[in-house]
DNA sequence: CAGGTC
DNA sequence: GCTGG
């Protein structure tokens, strides 16, 4: 088994946080490991608190990650005759190589968000009331697992997902290593500490496998065997897209590739083929794995976005969206966001989940003064039109009252238009709300 | 109720 | 409407 050589990457959290962007719903197959304190600090590698891993089909990757630097090393399977652990630079090479594309680490994500900080007033809110995460990046991953995985996330939450994943990975391929992340004490020497397989003093070294390819999903066993898993009514979508894939394609997982050439509209239309597609798995798909830097997924979360902060209606969540008011408000949110607006999306998205909020939140240490924001209130369905007055205001001067001010229009004019019922505010909204709208919605008993 | 779809 | 964190 393999240890010790770790290789760093120089990284600010601002351009990538593991921590938070590994954990934002995109992939759902990456391992956390929580690392045990080591026993004093020798080097900068020891202030990593977690351990990554995700298991590619020759190698398992592991990371960790520091305030400065991004660590790195690769695990090969101990039969395989380039030795059990890296030190061949050829094979570096290609790690490092997969790094920086399933990162995207060309693009530049401080500047992203200084430009729509600059474009759009609910951006730069959150940017100074310090409820936008760092770090989160739209990760480029395989088409295939992104598309399963996606086709899993229907009508479901992130901690289901994963673990469906988790257990489709286990169960329909065979592993390629077993590893344990080594204390970090153990670490810092570089020297080989499990020699021997008699050293059981670590309980348990898990296994890896990895992502098994659409034709182990064609077998008429894969349904029942999904059932048995917990996929639900999700199982025959798997089964009869790895089908087709597999019937209609030499190599499905080129094919899925070859659509990243295609316009983003023929590349969509392609998607919407599988079963267990609709719009919103296909724009993940796309954003995620096909390079749509463009698209928005519009998903509850989203949506929830799009109506409150932004004034747009949409209907709700699923029902009463319909098509067309899906292309409507996505094409809206693109011209607030711009040509990156898939990435902006992305870390609206994970800055709303709960329970990453609580990395950042801090009720105790507030950043700034609590404003009062009023939530706007729920929107019942009802057909077509959008908010017209939906505006970004000139740029100008840029502060927290205007930004308000401009807020506050836009809710008046919604409940002119739409009436009564309320919706529950997101954690962007919470930071910036006043203590005093927040003890009314307790004695609601809405919290 | 959950990163919707048939 | 599947189903479990």
């Amino acid at each position: 088994m393999a240890l010790a050589h770790w290789r760093s990457l120089s990284m600010s959290p601002s351009q990538l946080s593991l921590a938070h962007v590994l954990k934002s719903g995109q992939s759902f197959r990456w391992t956390l490991t929580r690392l045990a304190p080591p026993e004093k600090v020798s080097q900068d590698i020891d202030l990593a608190t977690e351990e990554y891993s995700l298991c590619l089909s020759d190698r398992l990757v592991v990371l960790r990650q520091t305030a400065t630097q991004l660590y790195y090393q690769a695990i090969f399977p101990a039969s395989s005759a380039s030795a059990a652990f890296t030190t061949d630079p050829k094979l570096d090479r290609t790690t490092i190589e997969w790094i920086k594309k399933y990162f995207q680490l060309d693009v530049d994500l401080v500047q992203l968000e200084s430009d729509w900080a600059a474009r759009d007033q609910v951006y730069s809110k959150g940017k100074q009331v310090g409820t936008l995460l760092p770090g989160v990046r739209v990760l480029n991953q395989d088409p295939w697992e992104c598309l399963f995985g996606f086709i899993c996330s229907s009508n479901n939450n992130i901690a289901r997902i994963t673990s469906m994943v988790q257990s489709a990975a286990h169960h329909f391929s065979p592993p390629l290593l077993t590893y344990q992340p080594p204390p970090s004490s153990q670490v810092t020497g570089g020297a080989i500490a499990a020699a021997a397989s008699d050293m059981t003093v670590s309980a348990n070294p898990k296994a890896y496998h990895p992502f098994p390819p659409p034709s182990s999903f064609t077998d008429a066993s894969t349904v029942p065997t999904l059932l048995s898993l917990g996929f639900g009514y999700r199982s025959k979508f798997i089964h009869q897209t790895a089908r087709l894939l597999v019937e209609s394609h030499s190599d499905p997982q080129k094919y899925l590739e070859s659509l990243r050439a295609l316009p983003t509209d023929k590349a969509r239309e392609a998607l919407l083929e599988f079963t267990g597609v609709g719009p919103k798995v296909a724009d993940c798909v796309l954003l995620m794995s096909l390079g749509k830097k463009e698209v928005v997924p519009l998903d509850v979360h989203v949506v929830g976005f799009a109506e409150r902060l932004y004034g747009l209606r949409t209907g709700g969540k699923g029902k009463g969206m319909t098509k067309s008011v899906y292309g409507i408000t996505q094409s809206k949110l693109r011209e607030v966001w711009g040509d990156w607006a898939g990435w902006t999306q992305a870390v609206l998205f994970a800055s709303d989940l709960p329970f990453l909020m609580s990395s950042i939140a801090n009720p105790t240490t507030r950043p700034i003064k609590p404003v009062k924001i009023k939530v706007l209130p729920k929107i019942e369905s009802s057909e077509s039109s959008i908010i017209t007055s939906f505006s970004v205001e000139a740029k100008g001067e840029l502060t927290l009252e205007g930004v308000l001010a401009s807020e506050r229009i836009n809710k008046r004019e919604t409940v002119e238009r739409i009436g009564q019922g309320e919706s529950k505010p997101s954690s962007l909204e919470l930071e910036a709300e006043s203590m005093g709208d927040r003890i009314k919605r307790r004695r609601r008993g809405e919290l």
